[in-house]
DNA sequence: GAAAAACAGTGACAATTGTTACATTACTTT
DNA sequence: AAAGTAATGTAACAATTGTCACTGTTTTTC
C-alpha cells in the first residue's frame, strides 16, 4: 500500500506515508454513490486515490449545482474543515466514476497537522485551491449570463477529463447550472452555430 | 497593547497575545481606503481590532459582487490561505468603517500554527466559517430569483450593524448585487407593499 | 439661496431565461 | 423489425431582469 500512496500524493514525507498506510483504512465505492450528504456528519478526511466525485450543493427542492470534481491525489475541502470541529457537511459528493478513497480518522486528521509538515501544507494548499475555485464560480453566477455560464462549465469539464469529447446530456448539463433543459438546447445550438461545438447524442465536441 | 488583544481574541492564549503584541504591526484606515486588490500580492495576515471592511469579488468591467464584512475579532481567511505561499489576492477589501488592523508578517502566520494550539483554532475556524458563508452566497445566487437575493441581502446587513436601520442608497445595493438601480427599487416598492420594509431616502428599515 | 449633485420613482420596451407542449431522432429491448 | 425509451429540437408564450428616458425630491456645494 505503501508505494501507491507515495506515486499519488508525492508530496507526502515518507513518515506520513507510513502513518497514513498504519491509520488508515481504505474504502470503494461504485459510480452512483452518494458519499456526503447535506447536514451529515463528517467521521472522516476524504483522500483519493483513483475515480471521480462530483461535489456540489443542493437546495430544499432537490436543485443541484455543481461546485468541482475531486480528483485523485485530491482531498475533500469542506471534510477537513469539518473534521476539526465534528462539524455537518455542508455540500453532497456522490461517485461519478468507482472511487478507492483513503478515509483518514477525524483526531488523525488534527495530530498530523502538528506532526508533519508535510501534511499541514496539504491541507493549506488544499483550502486556497478550493477557496479559489469556488470564487471563480461565483464569478460566473454573479458577472455572467446563461450562454457565458455554459461555456465556462464545458472548458472546466474538458479541463478535468482531459478530453474534447463531452459525454454529457443536455439534462445533466441543466442539473449542474440549476436551469432547465430546454434552455441548454437553445445555447447549445447557438454555440453550433458559431462554430464552437459540434452536438451529437450523449456527446458535445468541443472545437475550440 | 495586550489587554485589548486578549479582550477581542478572547480564544488566544497567554502566550499567543505576548507574541502578536511583539511581533506584528497596528495600522490605522479610513473609511473608503482599499486595503487589498485583486492580483496583489499579499504580505501580512490581517486581524481586525476595530471598524468594518467590506469583501467583494471584482470582475474585469468594475462589476463589484460583496461577499461579506469582516468585523472586530474576526481575520482575513484569504490573507492567511495565500500568506503560506506568497499568493496574489483573488479578493477586493474595502473599508466601510474606520478599521484598526494587527498586521502579521506572512513567516509568522505560518511558524504559529506549530507553536500556538489557539492560533492554529482560531486560523481554522476562520477558514472554515469563511468556508461556510461564501457556500451561502453562492445558494442564494445559484437557487434563488433577485427578489430572494435582496431579501438574504437585507437581513445580513442588519445581523452585521446588528440594527434593523440600513444606511444604504438603492444604488450601493444595485452594485453589490450587479445588477442595476432600477431593479432595485422596484424590488424595495414590492417588498414595501408587502409590508416587510419600509423605505426613506438612504435608509432602508426592515420590520419583519 | 441658486445651482449642482445625489437619490428615488416610474413607464416603456428589450433581452434573457423559464415553462409548456409536442415533434423528431437515435438508441435499446424484446 | 417493432415497440419502447431516452435524448434532442423547437415554437410559442410567460416571467424576470436589464436598459433607457425622463420626473421629482432632497441634500450639498458654492
Amino acid at each position: 500500500m505503501l508505494d501507491p500512496i507515495k506515486k499519488i500524493f508525492p508530496s507526502f514525507s515518507t513518515e506520513l506515508v507510513k502513518d497514513v498506510d498504519a491509520n488508515a483504512s481504505i474504502q470503494s465505492f461504485k459510480a452512483g454513490d452518494i458519499i456526503m450528504r447535506t447536514g451529515q456528519y463528517i467521521k472522516n478526511t476524504v483522500l483519493v486515490i483513483s475515480g471521480k466525485i462530483k461535489v456540489y450543493r443542493e437546495d430544499e427542492n432537490g436543485g443541484e449545482f455543481f461546485m468541482y470534481y475531486l480528483q485523485p491525489g485530491q482531498a475533500c475541502a469542506i471534510s477537513m474543515i469539518c473534521a476539526t470541529k465534528n462539524e455537518k457537511s455542508q455540500i453532497m459528493a456522490k461517485v461519478v466514476e468507482d472511487v478507492e478513497l483513503i478515509m483518514v480518522p477525524l483526531p488523525l486528521m488534527d495530530k498530523w497537522m502538528m506532526q508533519h509538515r508535510s501534511w499541514y501544507e496539504f491541507v493549506i494548499d488544499t483550502y486556497r485551491s478550493r477557496f479559489e475555485e469556488v470564487l471563480e464560480v461565483i464569478d460566473s453566477i454573479a458577472f455572467r449570463a446563461m450562454d457565458e455560464r455554459l461555456e465556462f462549465y464545458l472548458k472546466r469539464h474538458a479541463d478535468v477529463c482531459g478530453c474534447k469529447e463531452l459525454k454529457l446530456s443536455h439534462q445533466e448539463i441543466a442539473s449542474e447550472l440549476n436551469t432547465s433543459r430546454e434552455v441548454i438546447s437553445r445555447l447549445l445550438k447557438k454555440m453550433e452555430q458559431r462554430g464552437i461545438v459540434s452536438l451529437h447524442r450523449n456527446n458535445i465536441e468541443l472545437l475550440k
